[in-house]
Order: C-alpha cells, then structure tokens, then sequence
DNA sequence: GTTTGACTTAGATCTAGTCTAATGTAGGAT
DNA sequence: ATCCTACATTAGACTAGATCTAAGTCAAAC
C-alpha cells in the first residue's frame, strides 16, 4: 500500500505495531493533522498506544527527513506528510487548516547579502494567511 | 520620548502605570522579546506587575495594530514593535533569535488564483531560517 | 470629591508537549 | 524454536507558555 512503510524499514527502522500505526495514519490521509489528531486515529487502530509514543515516532519521522513539522501559530503543530514536494503553505486564520500551495519564484534568492546579518540561511517558509471559504463564509 | 504611548492615548486608550510599562519596554528596545521577556523587564520599573497584565497588555497592543505577534516555532510567541514598516524574518534555528529583514519580491504575487483554493489570502510571511553567526560558530 | 466601568492582581487552570522509571518486545544470536 | 538485550512503549507526573477568574483597585468623566 505504501512505500513509506517499506522506505523505514529499509532504514534499519525497528518496526513494532505502534509505529506502523502512526505511519499508516500519516500516510493514508494528506491533511496537516496535530499530534493529538494523529494519536485520536492511531486508537481506532490500536487501542493501547500512548500519546507518548505518537510524538516520540513523530519525533523520529521528522528527523528521518519523512515527515515535516509545521507551526504556523501557538495552536498544536502540524505533521505534514508531503515531505518529499517542496511546497509552503496557506494557512486559515480562523480553524486552522493548512494546503500545500506552490508559488512561483524563489524567496531565497530574494534576500540579498546584506540582509542576511552573518546568518548561514539554509531554508525558508513562506505562509499566506486568509480565511478559507467555510470561515469565509460564516 | 516615544510617539507609541502618544499614539495609544490618542485612541482613547486608558493610560495606567502597567501599561505605560509595558509600551515603553517595547518601545526602548527594538528587538523581539518574549512575553515573559517584557515581563522581566517591567518588573524592574514596576515590581508589582502581573504576568496577566502583560499578556493583556501586549494582546490589546497586537489587536490596536502597534505590535506583531511572532510565533515562528513552539517556543514563546515573541513580540515585534516594528509594527509600521513591513517586513519579515529571520530566525536561528538554534537559540531562536529574531532579526527583521527585507527581501525584494512580493510572495503575495507568487501565488496563482488556482493555488488559493477559495481562500481570501491577505497577508504572506516568509521567514528565513538558519543559524545565527553565535550558534555557526559554536 | 464621587462614581463607575475598565484595569489589575494572584493564583488556578488549560493545552501542548516532554520526561521518567518500569515494563514489554523485535529481531539477531544460538 | 528460544533466548537475549538493546531499543521501544507505557502511564502518569511534570513543565512552559498562555489564559481565565473573581475580587480588589483606580483613571478619568462628572
């Protein structure tokens, strides 16, 4: 079914119920779940797993470079399963939910050497903020 | 000494010692500071102050427009009194440093209607990330 | 000088996330 | 097939950051 699965286990990744679990969940649906979303559909599955053990995985998802971290404000971060598209996001003011967008150009290139204050800059986000249209609506 | 304590009293808005506190912490400095930040700061000016009026404060301070709220990870929001002249950031990955920064481009143009997904996209930020000249050499 | 509604306070509470010590188990060795 | 053990999981305590509450205070309109 997924690729996913068979890409950790090819990393010596120690697979046990819990993490496959959590990656099934992650895989399946490409929304921008929180931690708590993911640990809510991970029970469904498999009753006992603890909310521990959803972060510690989500945790190690993110450093294996499978997963990626998103906090766009102080609400719970987000896990984006799309990690292997380069994209940004929009992000709706109101409830909270996240598309993968993809703009033109490169901000990158945008930030010329003066501004960049001895930093070594590596990556940028760029997120757009509005209403999507059911909080539009309202 | 600042126009923001005249700009907050000409919109009516009731002038106490906590908030005069407050405005001037952000005022004097112009650099990101956490909430508790400002708190430590006003306490030596006010002893008595709350940590309640401070977050009251510095909210009613982003809701009149004079003050950003920046919440580029899950670490504290910090508080950015450069209200008045757009721009973004950049952020040490490592010790979450702020500096403002000005990059050419508007992201805003950067996003095709079909990328929008019905949203009513108001407003971009594009934050750099990587390691300040600190946490590079360390 | 009074009045009053807005402001401030200490401390409880909430949410998201991390840590710990005890227990369980995947998967290599035998 | 079973045994080991290093790694994984668990429940629940803990933390940081932020918000809420109810009681007390005070700026400013009169």
């Amino acid at each position: 079914m997924s690729d996913l699965l068979e890409r950790l286990r090819g990393r010596g990744w120690r697979m046990t119920a819990q993490r496959r679990v959590v990656a099934e969940v992650l895989d399946g649906e490409h929304v921008h779940l929180t931690a708590d979303e993911v640990h809510a559909r991970a029970v469904t599955k498999l009753p006992e797993i603890s909310r521990a053990t959803v972060y510690n995985t989500l945790g190690e998802l993110v450093s294996l470079g499978e997963v990626l971290e998103v906090a766009t404000d102080k609400r719970a971060k987000r896990y984006d399963p799309n990690a292997h598209r380069p994209h940004h996001h929009l992000v709706c003011a109101r409830c909270g939910a996240i598309r993968d967008v993809h703009p033109t150009g490169n901000p990158l290139a945008d930030l010329p050497d003066t501004e960049r204050f001895g930093f070594t800059v590596s990556d940028v986000e760029v997120t757009y903020r509005g209403l999507c249209p059911d909080c539009a609506g309202a």
